[in-house]
DNA sequence: AATAAAAATTAGCCTTACCTAATTTTTATT
DNA sequence: AATAAAAATTAGGTAAGGCTAATTTTTATT
């Protein structure tokens, strides 16, 4: 049996990978739990005995194809739960997170697929994240953020990067959601600093680091 | 904040109280949880320490209004995510009580109401146990079971009083439920067995310890 | 009332998953 | 290469929530 903080690690060594080319090292998982890298370091001979990564001084963290398994169904729990919470029960978009936290830990062989199905097998979470196939295939993930965007050229947001609250409700508030179409008016080279149209509207200067954080088609 | 095996034993201490007249000891709920009584007896120190239930020799357990409170609030959300599993999800009867067993944990201020509202604020759970409102008030609970049926006389199944998968996959293959008429036709007084016949079928012999863990309607 | 049985409690121990502080190893910089 | 800094690791500790075994208290039975 796996222990829902053994699923917190593997979650976090999950995405951690995600970020290619990066080693994932046991600082790197501590400062993303916000836990003391002895506590990791701790975790980590736990989760290597029970063959669920690969620890290499050289390599860093790395997950089995076990631990890619059981990490993958715990980030499809997730998405799959917050699309349910903000579709189905109404909560806003900087709501769900935390809540997902915890529903994600649920333990049923049948659930994850139960609910696939309710919900009608979406393929984005509401922050736009690929939400894992029952066969672990994934959606494309999009990479390229506003701040890649031409001046002049227009967008359409697919995702967000940073899903914390504080920046979820400035999208609210700046009228931004999943499939908001946004024009590149200028980049002011000074800071980096973007002039943006939302929906056409009047312009608005965003900063470089808000560009960076959303995630677009073009 | 309330731990979820706090949780755990607020729940138990609240259903025992189900039972009136019957006096709540450390050896009932560690029967009641499986746990060792010398676990109980360190957690009833806790609670009383947080407020949450009084500890009288005399008495027995009992919760306070605030523990009151919270199992109850606990108990609402096992019965509502109950209804989700079945009706929403497609699990059956058997299948939703251990998976409501974990969902009752989750904790959010309007989780349970927004749920409820989603829902259609079902009055009775799968297993025909009231839920109770978001006011803390209570449907009312059936307490007349198939064995106190008169021999000839007519009933509706209401509720469930054993909610194993045993008694529950066994009426399954019975083809009884919630809603389904039953008439008994003979008490066997040589151990209490009753004839019945299920929606007008014909006759089957069930024992009467089956006849106690059937709630009905007259 | 004496005694046996049952229940409650205490004492002490275990595991999980964290922590701090100290030490060792690795990586970077001069 | 020497050294400083950063990262990793070890050692030992804590709180929660269990456990067993031993003891005390309560309840029942003779």
């Amino acid at each position: 049996m796996i222990t829902l903080s053994e699923e917190n690690y593997l979650k976090c060594i999950y995405r951690l990978g995600q970020d290619k080319g990066q080693k994932i090292t046991p600082t790197a998982i501590a400062d993303s739990l916000g836990n003391n890298p002895a506590s990791v370091v701790d975790m980590i001979r736990k989760l290597t005995e029970k063959q669920l990564i690969i620890y290499d001084k050289k390599k860093g963290v790395e997950l089995t194809a076990q631990g890619q398994k059981d990490a993958t169904l715990i980030v499809r729990k997730h998405r799959l739960w917050e699309v349910f919470l903000l579709e189905k029960l109404g909560y806003h978009w900087d709501e769900i997170h935390d809540i997902a936290e915890e529903l994600e830990h649920i333990k049923d062989d049948s659930l994850a697929d139960r609910l696939d199905k309710f919900l009608g097998f979406p393929e984005y979470d509401p922050h736009g994240d690929p939400i894992p196939k029952a066969n672990g295939k994934m959606p494309k993930r999009y990479s390229t953020t506003l701040a890649d965007v031409k001046a002049g050229g227009f967008c359409r947001v697919a995702a967000v990067k940073d899903t914390t609250s504080s920046f979820l409700q400035y999208l609210q508030k700046l009228d931004i959601s999943i499939g908001t179409k946004i024009q590149l008016i200028e980049k002011i080279s000074f800071d980096g600093s973007l002039v943006i149209s939302i929906n056409g509207a009047e312009h608005k200067t965003v900063s470089q680091k808000f560009g960076e954080s959303l995630l677009i088609d073009i």
